[in-house]
DNA sequence: CGCCGCTATGTCATCTTTGACATAGACGGA
DNA sequence: TCCGTCTATGTCAAAGATGACATAGCGGCG
């Protein structure tokens, strides 16, 4: 898994679609690595829009405020179970999901 | 976590929605659920529609047969990640991928 | 019946993800 | 400037997920 390369990348402020094919990721890994960023975006609008601070996030989540930062940072450390988890729990249903997840669809036709 | 009770229901051929809330389920958990449900009902369908076998997709993603079978089954032990993973690879955009999880909505309505 | 291809379930060492904590940065108000 | 609030990043032990392997079930075909 070249999940510090994701680190690195993302860390750098890149997006990793524009850069993925430079280093050894797979289209399987580029796509996936879309999807989480798609995802660490919603859920931080799905946050701020509720006007819940991380630490307020995580509390209600049984998690801390460190997590909920690597998460909206789509850091390599977090899972999707992990932002799915989060995301139902700031009142995402499927149909939010879906939504968000589409928009991960958006570079590949740019 | 309630792993062990997700998978009893699950082998006992109970769909979770339905006796959740007799358990000790939070709803949180009961979406999440349903959600990897849907997407292990998801990639069987569209694993068969292209003639793989169990094996040959395992092949094709670097695991085993076993592990799609439990994926399939939306066992306990595989997680959200693996199962976005396994969709991708099987040719799945963030469209389909999405489409699928709104069927997660389905069942909330009846 | 016996065999074969496919799927299901269990176990385990190994690797990954988690919550917790510490600490640092950014931004504002007093 | 010094606080106070919010967010970012690093580290670690514990909890969880992974691939590999073994084995069992289940059709169908000879």
């Amino acid at each position: 898994m070249k999940r510090d390369k994701q680190r690195r990348l993302e860390r750098a402020g890149w997006r990793v679609s524009n850069t993925a094919a430079f280093l050894g990721l797979t289209a399987t890994e580029q796509r996936f690595i879309d999807l989480k960023l798609a995802l660490a975006a919603g859920l931080r609008q799905l946050r701020e829009r509720q006007g819940l601070t991380q630490a307020a996030l995580a509390k209600h989540l049984g998690s801390s405020q460190s997590r909920i930062a690597k998460l909206e940072a789509a850091d390599a450390s977090v899972s999707v179970d992990f932002m799915i988890r989060s995301l139902i729990s700031v009142g995402a249903g499927p149909a939010e999901i879906a939504k968000i997840i589409r928009t991960a669809a958006a570079h590949k036709a740019a």
